[in-house]
DNA sequence: AAAATAATTAACCAAATGGTTAAACTATAA
DNA sequence: TTATAGTTTAACCATTTGGTTAATTATTTT
């Protein structure tokens, strides 16, 4: 833990590890405060308590990532590179923090109209602009037709499950940390193509 | 809680439900007690701590269902068939315990190494068979080539993914319980549709 | 420099929590 | 029937844990 930054910087910072590491119930006030090196009692003068301090760690991870969730889909641009965007965009986001879809995920799970608040706010018309392409496409006879929430979880269960279940496939697979990083990396291309093929009517 | 089952089973009736709805971190011991209508002590009379009970628990989860997750490629059925077989096992599977794909990754996030020997067993030689098969149906030219990892990691993500994000689904689309459930049951076909067409070679 | 305010710490505290114990109760075997 | 083994419970216990306090040190204001 870096020693130049300012106490509540650096509180901010061991919080946001041992809270995606553990979560909320797991996490404890000392690990923290042992990893930020500084005294438990700060974490009590900065942020009053244990849930306050949790809830600010989560909201600012949510506004950190959750625009680059969806926002790809919300460009003027083919359907097949709107695709290609989101993909990059989404799978960029998780290799640099890997364990951000089981911290939300079970936070979800915890406090599931809690958390909705704060997620919220992701739409930004980027899904009737989606929702608007497909039909359109599909008229056009490029592709099947296809509900939004159909493509939509379809994609982004293709980017994000291999995060939740990377240790189950690295058991499975007997693969590395690098291996599953190199993977994840081909999967920028893999996953594209295989959504086109899938909603496509030419091949 | 049903007052007719023997201790052993209500308190395991009841720690299912909360370390699958908290986790164990999450999970007091007095309240597995309090939903079995039993003495906390019992708990220790018949698991020896914590730890314990939620490794039971755990087992039995995963023996349940793990086996169910991956068998179906195991059959001697077409391509196709084997595909409907899978999504509508892991679905059926996942539409009566809906909170068990978060439970596990969880699990899975907090020990890897001890989930993964426990999980370990669920091979059984069904890899290699799906393995041979795209091979075969790839060199036939009714399929593009594909490597299992993709093929496995694409059709479980699309089956189980939804689950886990369920409560954002029925936040950003509206939904209800009976519409996800509803949502899940068209998944059934919907989803061997779209293997199917990602990775056919004709249309 | 002095006063006032903010940051930091060690020591403490009360509640929660996993776990134990010894006694009481129940079923079973002799 | 009575000894024995297995169950169940209330009361306890030790530790952990989130949170507080009062005193100390650093910083800013006047």
């Amino acid at each position: 833990m870096a020693k130049d930054l300012k106490a509540e910087e650096k509180i901010k910072q061991a919080a946001r590890e041992i809270f995606v590491k553990k979560g909320l119930a797991g996490a404890r006030m000392q690990e923290i405060a042992d990893e930020a090196g500084i005294n438990k009692a700060m974490l009590h003068y900065y942020y009053r308590s244990k849930e306050k301090l949790f809830e600010a760690i989560f909201t600012e991870l949510i506004e950190e990532f959750a625009p680059r969730m969806i926002s790809a889909m919300g460009s003027d641009r083919p359907l097949k590179e709107k695709i290609e965007m989101y993909v990059n965009e989404v799978i960029t986001a998780l290799k640099a923090h890997p364990e951000l879809p089981i911290f939300i995920f079970n936070e979800l799970r915890n406090n599931p109209s809690g958390t909705l608040k704060k997620i919220g706010i992701i739409e930004s018309g980027a899904l009737e602009k989606i929702t608007k392409q497909l039909q359109e496409e599909a008229e056009a006879g490029n592709i099947q037709p296809i509900p939004v929430q159909e493509f939509m979880i379809n994609m982004a269960s293709m980017c994000i499950f291999p995060f939740l279940a990377k240790p189950m496939f690295q058991g499975l697979f007997g693969a590395t940390d690098e291996m599953f990083e190199f993977y994840m990396e081909m999967r920028k291309n893999t996953i594209p193509e295989y959504v086109m093929n899938a909603i496509s009517t030419k091949k």
